[in-house]
DNA sequence: GACCAATATAGACTTGGTCTAAAAATTGAG
DNA sequence: CTCAATTTTTAGACCAAGTCTATATTGGTC
């Protein structure tokens, strides 16, 4: 199952159910942070969610934020995108992609999986397996 | 002018040519830097070369660190990683290449460039031109 | 060698993120 | 339903990478 890339704000039934299909237990905060995740932004970071959970007057303690996260993670829920050396992403566009990185504003772009073709990948190295490929396209200028 | 993958340990002498070259003038202690980081190391934090300093009792400040690094990477002598979500990483390879990443022990390895032919890049886009590509492919298991 | 701009420095500070120990909620067995 | 065991949440202390600031030092130029 796909988020869509400009998937409308869902209802607490909807991420219920998402979170359910992944192996995670639905509380209460769980379900308000999926609904920040899976409602609007497709690029968030830590701080971000913390910040509309205040906005909206809910108070899930930081740990609790980082925690969830975290989770999502691992449960294949959203996906951790490393490319500001000082904040850690999450998108939630699960679709193979990639992103392009705009580094004066810090902000990242999909780039769909199909407008960059990677036709050969290296050997790896001798006893390991891949864990997933990134592609990073750094822009710079008027975005 | 690009730094072999493994280079001997370079000289004084060598160093400072190499910082001219790039148009930096060449302090005491950037020259100690610079020693460390095209002697040995390919993939260097800000916190190693700061323990390596220690270690030959050189007493470089932190920022002084931060600093050099920084510039460095700016005038095209070393390239910054950003793939570990806690550390920045300077790689003195220059070579177009990309990298493994691996999860488990949180070290870089070099992926020649012609080991991964990407054929087509996606229209940037408007108004702004590329930066660098990243390609990083995370494995895990023993290395 | 004197002067000015460039550089280096210590150490305070910021900040993203983790840890801990305790409170609260959930689950399941009887 | 009730109690105990387990899971989750929480506040806030904590940590570490990195930045900032104000001062001292240096190096390059005349």
């Amino acid at each position: 199952m796909t988020v869509p890339f400009n998937s409308p704000a869902k209802s607490r039934a909807e991420v219920i159910g998402l979170l359910r299909e992944h192996g995670v237990t639905p509380t209460q905060q769980r379900v308000e942070i999926g609904q920040i995740l899976f409602g609007c932004a497709q690029h968030v970071s830590a701080e971000h969610v913390l910040d509309r959970l205040r906005a909206v007057s809910s108070n899930v303690s930081k740990a609790t934020v980082y925690n969830t996260l975290g989770l999502f993670a691992e449960k294949g829920l959203i996906r951790e995108v490393v490319v500001d050396p000082s904040r850690l992403f999450y998108d939630t566009n699960l679709e193979p992609h990639h992103h392009f990185f705009h580094v004066d504003s810090g902000t990242l772009e999909d780039v769909a999986a199909d407008q960059i073709t990677i036709d050969q990948l290296p050997q790896l190295p001798e006893g390991t397996e891949i864990d997933g490929v990134d592609v990073i396209i750094r822009v710079r200028g008027r975005s």
